[in-house]
DNA sequence: CGAGTCTATATTGTCGACACTTTTCGAAAT
DNA sequence: ATTTCGAAAAGTGTCGACAATATAGACTCG
């Protein structure tokens, strides 16, 4: 769905780090060492050198010259100022999809909220997570705006997962969500983009006050 | 004052690639031949490629595997999209910079205002330019979200001064803006965040138009 | 005993060579 | 003359080795 083919080893490489990263398995704020991981996936250190460079693009690590990478470190008001700008960025992206999206795409985002109402109706609550990034992909890519695509999916989205998948959010607020997904849908399907604005921004809020709650409770 | 001091020759590589890319000496479109460059600037390919990965984070060239890297083509469309992203963005830096800048940093804001009516006054309009780079830098730093900062100077930046450049706004407007920028400034001193936000948004908006109008009679 | 310095070690930065892919160009067949 | 195939050329991807820098530890001096 997202196209990501990897054709290079530093493609792999890359894809495979990621999602170590993301799910936990490389603890955030610890030390990447190149020549450690170029033994450990057996590939060059200028493999592995590259694949860092785009997890730095990602925002998923920090490089400094001559010192090395390290994971980004989580916390709380890293958080707020992530979900600040997700809440501004794809805000807009909801806006400009309601203007942009054909009305082809619109309907396969309804028969997407359908197919959701199904799987929560069945109790199937543990697909939301992946149901929850498609329906945001498919607003953000709604948008057509190159520059707002490219900054949510490469700039930001991995790191969102990256709290959401470490801060345990598999499956909560299955319901309410869905809610909030449905008005969104409605919106754009009546091309009401400050409506759009409106209720993705308060959807996002709404997630990032039940993600700092999860926080607070630690 | 931005502090971006070249430390590695990757580094340096990067800043002039970058500089020549921005100016036009590197023609918008043209491909990026690895080999070629590093005879060019003495250095070897893996330091090229280094500065290559970086040139496109700055989203100032587009890169495919096994084909090569080309300068992004500029285009009115292109241009729509940066700004609009900019407008929304730069907007959330001036609303948070209301709130989170210090008396000091706003006092400074304040002084570099007076300096540029100086030179205002004394016609001294080639000066524009980096003023206005600062005015904007200081604002997106007051935001003090490190995402948002990010994605501005290292997202969008270089690429907004590559159209301004490449389309001769080296000048024009100069007065206009100024009381622009007196009045988001003076938005700022009162903490007045959502007028603070909304001017910025108009200013941005104003000077795609003005560029926009350059793009069409050309 | 602590602070500072110097050496040894480990890690990152850079390089040139080789492997693989893409493109170019010419020859052959229709 | 046009198309297709294939080999040569050019370019990118990957590799291991060396150079430069940073870190850790021992040693000296106060």
């Amino acid at each position: 769905m997202l196209s990501e083919q990897p054709i290079t080893s530093a493609d792999k490489t890359f894809f495979r780090l990621r999602k170590d990263i993301v799910e936990g398995q490389i603890a955030s704020g610890s030390k990447l060492s190149e020549t450690e991981l170029s033994t450990k996936y057996q590939v060059s250190r200028a493999v592995v050198r590259e694949a860092i460079n785009r997890l730095e693009t990602c925002n998923l690590v920090e490089r400094k010259a001559n010192i090395g990478a390290r994971v980004v470190a989580l916390s709380p008001q890293g958080l707020v100022q992530l979900y600040q700008v997700r809440e501004s960025l794809e805000g807009m992206a909801a806006r400009l999809a309601a203007n942009n999206m054909t009305d082809e795409e619109v309907s396969g985002l309804n028969d997407l909220l359908s197919s959701h109402f199904q799987e929560v109706k069945q109790g199937q609550s543990y697909y939301q997570e992946a149901g929850d990034v498609d329906f945001h992909y498919r607003i953000i890519m709604g948008s057509k705006n190159q520059h707002l695509i490219s900054m949510l999916l490469n700039g930001i989205y991995h790191l969102v997962r990256m709290y959401r998948v470490q801060l345990g959010m598999a499956g909560p607020r299955v319901t309410t969500a869905f809610d909030e997904h449905r008005h969104i849908v409605q919106a754009i399907s009546h091309r009401d983009e400050e409506l759009a604005e409106m209720l993705m921004r308060r959807h996002i809020l709404y997630s990032k006050n039940n993600i700092a709650a999860k926080l607070e409770g630690k």
